[in-house]
DNA sequence: AGCCGAATGAGGTACGCACCTCAGAAAATG
DNA sequence: CATTTTCTGAGGTGCGTACCTCATTCGGCT
């Protein structure tokens, strides 16, 4: 197969360039106590010079563990909430090779407190880091600080926590998403003035606001003709969203466009669908998930915005251990993409 | 950061729960000769009983060598190529850490023997792994069979090689991209009847042919008012390319949409700019590059259809590791996606 | 039964680092 | 100056596997 002398330094030469014994090195590397700023500066120069690297394969395994890490995510849900948990799982095998423990904790997301009591639950002990799923409140704010405080490192997943830290939120960005869909929107539709309609599960999450925040601000510049309606909210009720998507097609005959803004859109597409093949004349959702493939498929849906579960997943998982690792990741390979979705291309 | 007592099961424990000695189970492990087909069997077995699983950190670490890959790309190619070797001197950069040694080796790609005659030039010594982005043509195609006969595993790369093995190409199935390109320009047009042009550099390609027959199919079978021109082949002359663009705008009043179907798209986006903002009311191009971004900003180009370049390298190199380490791969984190970009999803 | 090659065991070394202890040196403190 | 505190060095062990050698045993053969 080869042989690779590859001869890179070791943590023994770079002892010898530093002037230092191994075990200073080591103190340096993992930044330990007990050194004095100058020779861990001299330690940092002879790092440079020799330009020394350290191999992760090796640490890890000296390190004779691996980590643990979490993902807490809401209770309730459905198609999208599943293809994440699944993502998770088959992280998690895989992850297994490379000593990592990866596992899902549902937690109620009606009431935010009963969410950051959950998160204050965490132990350092039982976890190296978290990817949260939840929405921006302040009890969940401060419950991610202290649980940072604690030594757990944490993520944001999917929901925005509005951090300082660029580097600490996994997913799109919804203002964007929400441009894109009214760019789609706007072209499929044509020339024709007309009406969209907005229908959410609930526009208290960050996501839903930012994303009728980026649509609202897409189609009155670009496609003025165009009015879209006020966001309506099912609350993931079935019954009332089934009311609402008949009382929104009863009292518009100049529906244009129709676009499911919630990232679960099974319940809001088995309404659309009970009015006939096109309801709406240009239909938009979010998310893959076997309801919204199978509606591309049958042309009830025109197109699909979505940010993928697997590259989200393994995204925060490859985040959280560059912190516990304490080191840089590769920010082109983490940008979550927003994919659109069209018959053609799934 | 709290202790992970995983207490995996060793090679140790397999040795011992199979009854046999390390020695054997490492013959076993590695597909070693000199082991009787029933004590493999019963390590096997072992395998199941106790869940042992390897552990690819250690393997790494313990082979005291990592793995060296090269990417062979044609040596002529503007600036999605660049895109591409970027790419690599990146994911080489990273990978380092996690020992392997990854670089592009640029051939000449006009003579598909000057390609066969390179990778004929590659041994297992120097190399464990290539991914190849070339021509499908039978001298090429020997030249990757003996390439791995002589122990130098292969993925074919952005180009299919019309492989036996489904897990030998990293790439987007071209004819559903064709598809997509198709449905994105039927879609814009609208209802208008008119006529669409397409131009790429050379036919020769696998990539184009596809394109253009998933192309046609799609836009005959949904769009029939719509007539796609024969595909105008610029061979990457520049002059040649700002002489087709001109023929055909002069030529077709009722040109509604222009596909420019090769990778490399700024030369005719130029070619199309010389005519002003919107000489074809529809156009679409292939792949992300800072012309394609450009255009797209500008209003030039209504969508771009594309591969991540990133997605891509990271994807090949993960490959032809998990074959050097005779593994399974993630299929789904493999699959390369057909991407529809946007104005507001750049 | 005797022979031969194939199959197996025992045991070692190495990989590059984490993490530990303890003694001794250097620096800071009074 | 003596004493405390802070740094540093030396050296060891272990992680789970690869890969090597050499001796031994087994199975199938004549």
């Amino acid at each position: 197969m080869g042989f690779c002398r590859n001869m890179r330094p070791t943590t023994k030469d770079l002892a010898e360039a530093a002037g230092v014994s191994l075990a200073t090195v080591d103190r340096v590397l993992n930044g330990r106590a007990g050194v004095r700023a100058r020779t861990v500066e001299t330690v940092m120069q002879a790092i440079q010079k020799i330009g020394f690297e350290r191999n992760h394969v090796a640490a890890t395994l000296a390190r004779r563990r691996g980590y643990r890490f979490g993902f807490v995510l809401p209770r309730d849900g459905d198609e999208y909430l599943h293809e994440i948990i699944d993502k998770i799982r088959e992280t998690g095998e895989t992850g297994r090779g490379e000593m990592l423990e990866i596992k899902a904790l549902r937690v109620d997301d009606h009431d935010p407190h009963e969410t950051a009591r959950a998160l204050g639950a965490l132990r350092a002990e039982d976890l190296d880091g978290v990817a949260i799923m939840a929405p921006e409140t302040p009890p969940i704010r401060d419950a991610i600080r202290r649980l940072r405080e604690r030594g757990v490192h944490t993520v944001a997943f999917i929901s925005d926590q509005q951090d300082e830290d660029p580097q600490s939120f996994v997913g799109i960005d919804n203002r964007a998403a929400g441009r894109t869909v009214g760019h789609l929107i706007g072209r499929f539709i044509g020339q024709r003035p007309g009406t969209i309609a907005v229908i959410t599960d609930t526009m208290q999450a960050r996501d839903s606001l930012e994303r009728r925040l980026g649509l609202d601000a897409f189609i009155n510049r670009t496609f003025p003709q165009l009015r879209v309606l006020p966001t309506l909210e099912t609350h993931g009720d079935r019954a009332r969203t089934f009311d609402v998507v008949r009382t929104i097609l009863a009292h518009h005959r100049d529906l244009e466009g129709f676009y499911i803004m919630g990232s679960e859109a099974r319940v809001p597409l088995e309404a659309l669908a009970a009015h006939g093949p096109r309801a709406a004349p240009v239909a938009i959702a979010h998310e893959r998930t076997p309801a919204t493939v199978a509606a591309l498929r049958a042309g009830l849906l025109d197109a699909v915005v979505t940010q993928d579960p697997g590259h989200l997943v393994r995204s925060a998982v490859r985040i959280l251990r560059a912190k516990c690792e304490n080191r840089a990741i590769v920010a082109s390979q983490e940008r979550i993409r927003i994919e659109i979705l069209i018959e053609e291309n799934l």
